[in-house]
RNA sequence: CGGGGCGUGGCGCAGUCCGGUAGCGCGCACGGUUUGGGUCCGUGAGGUCGUGGGUUCGAAUCCCGCCGCCCCGACCA
């Protein structure tokens, strides 16, 4: 079937998501309303995420542990802000085993209240900090409007929690794993995304401090793609956790939380899908290279699949994820745009002629049709093959970025940001706004303030909203 | 909850205005053909037309009720 994907850059990309990611095998619908099944390809994909991340929280000293689903919903209630924030959302058990519970549960829409009751009796030292704990989960979110990984009801992702002696010591791993979350997105997923802090408006419910990553999608919208937060005293006071320092006294602990869920699939989909279908990072891609044979007969067929097998055998020893296509009765050009559809990041082609010439086929899914092709020696194939994934990485990251930057723009005046939000893009500007006045923005043009970048420009300049001087610029545009 | 639309084989739809044998494309199964950019031909399986009632000799089609889903808005990783 002829592919009907419509251009990532035009209006119709909200309907180009949501074909794409059926078509290509990552979800499937379920029988409740904002559920969606994960396919094994969606899964696979979600794996690589985790698996990187996971490596970089184990080589930062956190654990991974695991709590239970259901939360009394009294301990939501502890904390004011928070469950102000998540009450509308939430989903709760009332009968179990038959019987009306005595309490309700609630299936955590968060972990920070059960697992802030854990640390209060864990912790009771300096000695005991800095108690570092992640976890991998299911969380639900009773949303109003859903999309596959962008906004699913349920959703997987892993929360970090963690406890710490000092403001400093939480602010400065609040910052860190901010840091591990832009790495994962700017060298795994080449994506690249901007660090930055949240307003008052659009921070965490009952943090002290949020921070963001910021990618661009295909249509210039903004996806929030991980989040890091210091919470501060606030949930330390509001679950008692508390420690005895060194001269014997009784101190609250400062707290983090930060998390990255299957969102970041669908931030891969959107950030550099295009016409054909997905595009893949290599780094991320379940399927690096994909070989497609082509013979005529079974005479032909004999010495390619013998060469294929040869081909196969060192690029597996070479750790390259591949997949070699011998369905039988399809011809090459529907193989081609299949796995294209699917966003195998490089394609290996080798029929008759090649055996001949102890030569294949590279195609690269970055560069589109017969430019992104190359006819390279058998020799050495899996340094070959390995030196082009790292150029079709850098490649993705590189187009990436030259299409956020031509997206940006700088502006002086109200006027100016409603010009870019209609047009589409991010918006850049010196901000001192009141919450107020971010709410009127977001009533008016539909931008949010994403958020107030880590890396600021020298000096200050006049707030473009209300003339006020102001210290800081931010970041505006509409977001998923 | 406000505004708009849709429920017909697995998926996408036509048929509804003007009642009269349930159709098309894709997919699926089988046989053959084909394979360097989305093969072609043939045969076949598969449908309580969302649901309840009404009108009628006869309802996918007309009338009334109900249910469900999608899109836009409010909420949001």
């Amino acid at each position: 079937m002829a592919s009907q994907a419509v251009t990532p850059q035009s209006v119709d990309f909200s309907k180009w998501y949501n074909e794409i990611v059926y078509k290509a095998d990552l979800v499937a619908q379920s029988p409740v309303r904002g559920c969606f099944i994960i396919k094994p390809y969606g899964y696979e994909l979600w794996e690589a995420i985790r698996n990187s991340l996971d490596k970089s929280f184990k080589e930062t000293g956190h654990q991974n542990a695991y709590f239970p689903l259901f939360i009394p919903e009294s301990y939501l209630k502890r904390e004011a802000e928070h469950v102000e924030g998540f009450s509308p959302e939430l989903a709760v058990v009332t009968i179990a085993g038959g019987k009306t519970l005595e309490e309700p549960l609630v299936v955590r829409p968060t972990s920070e209240t059960i697992i802030g009751e854990a640390f209060s009796e864990w912790i009771q030292s300096y000695r005991d900090l800095p108690l570092l704990i992640n976890q991998w989960a299911n969380v639900v979110r009773w949303e109003l409007r859903t999309r596959p990984f962008l906004r699913t009801t349920e959703f997987l992702w892993q929360e970090g929690h963690t406890a710490h002696a000092t403001e400093a010591d939480a602010e400065a791993e609040t910052l860190q794993m901010l840091d591990i979350y832009a790495n994962f997105a700017i060298h795994e997923a080449a994506i690249p995304v901007i660090k930055g802090r949240k307003s008052n408006v659009e921070r965490f419910a009952g943090a002290l401090r949020t921070y963001t990553v910021e990618g661009m999608m295909g249509d210039k919208r903004a996806l929030q793609s991980g989040t890091s937060h210091n919470l501060g005293q606030n949930f330390a006071k509001a679950f008692d956790i508390q420690y005895l320092d060194e001269a014997n006294t009784r101190q609250y602990c400062w707290t983090t939380s930060w998390g990255l869920s299957t969102r970041m699939v669908g931030a891969i989909v959107m950030a550099h899908g295009d016409d054909t279908g997905l595009r893949l990072p290599p780094r991320v891609a379940p399927i690096q290279l994909v070989i497609v044979p082509i013979f005529r007969s079974e005479d032909e067929k004999a010495p390619v699949m013998q060469a294929v097998d040869q081909l196969k055998a060192a690029l597996n020893a070479a750790g390259i994820r591949l997949r070699v296509d011998d369905r039988e009765g399809l011809r090459p050009g529907f193989k081609f745009n299949d796995w294209e559809m699917r966003g195998v990041p490089l394609r290996m082609e080798i029929g008759p002629k090649d055996v001949d010439n102890n030569s294949v086929v590279l195609a690269r899914r970055d560069v589109p049709g017969k430019e992104g092709k190359q006819f390279v020696s058998q020799e050495n194939i899996a340094a070959t093959v390995a030196e082009l994934l790292d150029t079709v990485q850098a490649s993705m990251l590189q187009q990436a970025t030259v299409f956020r930057d031509a997206n940006i723009h700088d502006i002086q005046s109200y006027d100016q940001l409603q010009q870019v939000m209609e047009a589409g893009g991010w918006a850049r500007g010196w901000w001192a706004g009141s919450d107020d006045d971010e709410r009127r923005v977001k009533e008016e043009t539909g931008a949010t303030l994403r958020c107030i970048p880590l890396e600021q420009p020298a000096g200050g300049g006049r707030c473009f909203m209300t003339g006020q001087a102001a210290g800081e610029v931010a970041l505006f545009a509409k977001a998923y």
